[in-house]
RNA sequence: GCGGGCGUAGCUCAGCUGGUAGAGCCCCGGAUUGUGAUUCCGGCCGUCGCGGGUUCGAAUCCCGUCGCUCGCCCCA
């Protein structure tokens, strides 16, 4: 045998017992931005190196060390999306969709991350993004943290806990930024190795250390809060307020703090503890400042991204079962001349039933197997057809799951007897909670 | 980039202090010629991750290497 090749290390082949839970989530999130007014919109995976530069900023982790960034054959320096927001805003811009507009907008898809995977982290990972543009009060913060709220509704998601907080205007960020570098500086002694080299580049991200052993030296540390601008405050507040008047629970988290540069006034998280080291299931904030960085007219700019990998993680542990369609027919088919009628039946009975799920029994096997195969689909009906039946021009239905009588109904009548039956008896799940 | 754990059939795993591999599931067939899910019988399935070393002999011991995984960092 020929060597066997690997995926990519951090890339996952999503296998088809997966995929309910993936499809659960997004036609959830789907139908849920139709219902809130927000338009899908797609973007290439691939952008210039430049854009995720300029956006997530030059001395974030994941510029500087986590993309996948090539050159291509025309020598044009391109990277894998690590994120979804900077190419949106970027096609947003360039087809003019911000000019004297709002928009409401959402995309979903593939981002990439070259980081050493671990449970929930991955170099391959899916984002559903839900952005929205041209909004500057806090209405819009509480309303898109609405809509992933109901999502997890929706998906039966509980036990996921929101912090909140304000990272105010660049301005802000900066003084406080000052301030915060003067407290650690003083205290370097007692800052861990980690924190030192943050203490460089991103000070901010000092607050957010999980060493219990900083505990006590970012307790007592400078609070963003302290220092926001008159506006950020008032428009903080107002978000505080309008997001109770939702019922929506949130804490004030004055040690989150984001990873991409772009981000002002209004952050938040929603965290879970059930996926070990990983605990941000969907984030984001407002980008104030990020249209115009990128050429755009100044526009305000809200958005959050969800990991897919993670929802489905907690769906997973918290033993939600996605519902996997079985079919609601399996066509056993015993013979020759059965098998030749068989498959001209099968189509008849699918477009009597459309949407129920007619499988055909494909490469024979004795009327045992055929039947042992009909169980294991999950089928609610066999419908038998042997030689004999074939000669007849009749077909046997058999319940797989009740214990009605079998019947037997010539092939012109079958396939409204059929249709009769099996609304009644649905789309029945074949779910053993995997 | 740094640390811990693990690598035996498609899957889940057993194989104690060395004697060239086993179970369950899956799949196929059978148990009165055409009626499933239970049960019983049989069959199929392995370069024991890879390379080297020690030994009469290694899946079992040692070294290296690759891979997976969890954690640190970071983040969705």
């Amino acid at each position: 045998m020929a060597e066997k090749l690997q995926a990519i290390r951090g890339m996952n082949d999503l296998l088809a017992d997966q995929l309910p839970f993936w499809q659960q989530v997004e036609s959830a999130a789907r139908e849920l931005f139709a219902d809130y007014g927000y338009r899908e919109m797609r973007v290439p995976v691939v952008e210039h190196a430049q854009l995720f530069q300029r956006s997530i900023g030059e001395h974030t982790d994941i510029v500087e060390r986590e993309m996948y960034s090539f050159e291509d054959r025309g020598g044009d320096r391109l990277s894998l999306r690590p994120e979804a927001t900077a190419g949106l805003v970027r096609a947003a811009i360039e087809h003019g969709l911000l000019h004297n507009q709002r928009q409401r907008l959402w995309t979903s898809g593939p981002m990439f991350r070259h980081e050493r995977p671990q449970q929930g982290r991955y170099r391959q990972f899916h984002q559903i993004d839900c952005e929205a543009f041209g909004y500057p009060g806090p209405d819009i913060d509480a309303e898109v943290i609405q809509l992933s709220a109901r999502l997890w509704r929706k998906l039966g998601i509980r036990d996921l806990s929101l912090s909140v907080n304000s990272l105010g205007t660049p301005d802000a960020r900066r003084r406080y930024r000052a301030v915060l570098v003067e407290y650690f500086s003083a205290r370097r002694a007692e800052l861990d190795a980690d924190s030192r080299r943050r203490l460089e580049g991103n000070p901010l991200r000092i607050l957010d250390s999980k060493n219990p052993a900083m505990r006590a030296l970012v307790d007592g540390a400078p609070r963003l809060v302290d220092h926001l601008d008159d506006e950020s405050r008032r428009h903080f507040d107002r978000f505080l307020d309008l997001l109770a008047g939702t019922g929506i629970a949130a804490e004030v988290d004055p040690r989150l703090v984001r990873g991409l540069d772009y981000y002002t006034r209004t952050v938040f998280e929603w965290r879970t503890t059930a996926l070990g080291a990983q605990d941000a299931v969907c984030s984001g904030g407002r980008y104030d400042g990020l249209v115009e960085l990128l050429g755009g007219e100044p526009t305000p700019a809200i958005g959050w991204a969800l990991g897919i990998e993670r929802v489905v993680g907690l769906m997973q542990a918290a033993g939600i079962a996605a519902a996997e369609a079985a079919p609601a027919i399996y066509l056993v088919m015993s013979g020759e001349r059965a098998e030749r009628a068989g498959l001209a039946l099968a189509e008849r009975l699918r477009d009597a039933l459309p949407g129920a799920g007619v499988l055909a029994n494909m490469e024979g096997g004795s009327f045992k197997a055929q039947m042992k195969r009909a169980d294991k689909s999950g089928a609610a009906y066999a419908v038998i057809v042997g030689d004999d039946e074939a000669a007849r021009g009749v077909a046997a239905v058999k319940s797989l799951r009740t214990g009605a009588a079998q019947q037997e109904w010539s092939w012109d009548e079958l396939p409204g007897r059929l249709a009769a039956l099996v609304p009644a008896v649905g789309v029945s799940g074949n779910n053993d909670g995997r």
